[in-house]
DNA sequence: TGTACATCAGTGAACGCGCGTTCACTGATGTAC
DNA sequence: TGTACATCAGTGAACGCGCGTTCACTGATGTAC
């Protein structure tokens, strides 16, 4: 093993390989040690070990380098849904309650990497990436809702009102964990919110 | 008017009167005009004219007025649902519609705010005086939620469910506006979303 | 009513910190011939 | 295969910035007597 990676590892130290992976890589594990504050391109940088100045070289600023983090956050969103309903029973119902599990677990798992998919003041949602990734988190929660549209006025209202649900329930219950103690949200299970899946079964 | 007021503005500038409730308006202030980055001790200082070392005589650090100004957003968020339901029929539906569209309007109104209020990794959420600021409201949306109550296992699930999909709606509808471009989100009224309360009477 | 004194609230200078960004540079890479 | 050269990626020093915090201070307030 020492051999064989010998020569990568005796390659010169100036070219990093794939620093902007590397980058991304860095700022995802500091939103979850540090949170919000921890992203700062100093120390995505430090953590790449590389100068400070490097990051410029990949990343429009720091802006540029939040927004770039979101969209990879949404495709392991996205990845985890997929994951959790290729898991479940063929069951329209079961396959829509395994995606909810796979949302409220990424959102619970990746607190700070979340809020910053979802409410950051500094990443620009515009960016085309950015949508493309959001938009395919978006088709699967749709799909998964589609077995339960009912009638031509609810066709998107179910699936808004389920992202809602869990987008709300997992920010209140990030909430509540974050204030300690006791909280009505706790302790509520998941099929309790969602309700009457049964009734929107067409 | 000039007389009457101007021995209270002779007054020696040494003293503000009230800077501590200054220092929160000044706050309110710069979350609306300056996101959750334009608040700072410095700045609330600067705008309730006074030094930058002002501040420390009535708050504890940063992070204590942060977490005055979480708890008087919950005040007002308390108020504007009240309003909203008192203006609204005595049938139990439109007063739960009602609060629900103050809880929107007063999340859309005041975005930062509000983020600050319910996600902010700053806010010290164990705070009394913020915890009991938050239950108050916590109190308005469970209350117009009790004749919705159904069976003792839906106690805390329908304010639950209700809350999760106020606070994602909020939360979905912001980021939407964001993006800027035409949104599944944009465009469903409040009665889609809050599935079947009909339903849920009892 | 007046005086002495303790307490309080705001001042302004100074501190160190980490930040993003710029810049001339250098070493590595890759390409043209 | 070898050489010249353009391009690219990372370096390290330096910049100015706004931040929270500390500190000795001072002027105003309020209280005891």
């Amino acid at each position: 093993m020492e051999n064989s990676t010998s020569q990568t590892a005796r390659k010169a130290p100036h070219h990093h390989g794939d620093l902007r992976e590397a980058l991304i890589q860095a700022g995802i594990a500091l939103l979850a040690e540090h949170g919000t504050a921890g992203l700062t391109l100093r120390r995505c940088a430090a953590r790449a070990g590389v100068s400070h100045a490097a990051p410029a070289h990949h990343f429009d600023g720091l802006d540029g380098l939040l927004t770039t983090i979101a969209a990879r956050g949404f495709c392991l969103f996205t990845e985890l849904m997929i994951e959790e309903r290729e898991q479940s029973a063929c069951d329209p119902r079961q396959q829509l309650l395994a995606i909810c599990r796979g949302y409220l677990s990424f959102a619970e798992n990746n607190r700070s990497l979340y809020n910053l998919m979802f409410s950051s003041e500094r990443v620009n949602y515009c960016d085309s990436h950015l949508d493309e990734a959001s938009s395919k988190a978006y088709q699967v929660l749709a799909d998964g809702c589609a077995p339960f549209r009912h009638g031509p006025d609810g066709a998107a209202g179910t699936e808004i009102m389920i992202w809602s649900l869990l987008h709300g329930f997992a920010g209140l219950s990030q909430k509540a964990r974050q204030a300690g103690h006791r909280h009505p949200m706790a302790d509520i299970p998941l099929e309790a919110i969602i309700p009457h899946l049964e009734l929107l079964d067409s």
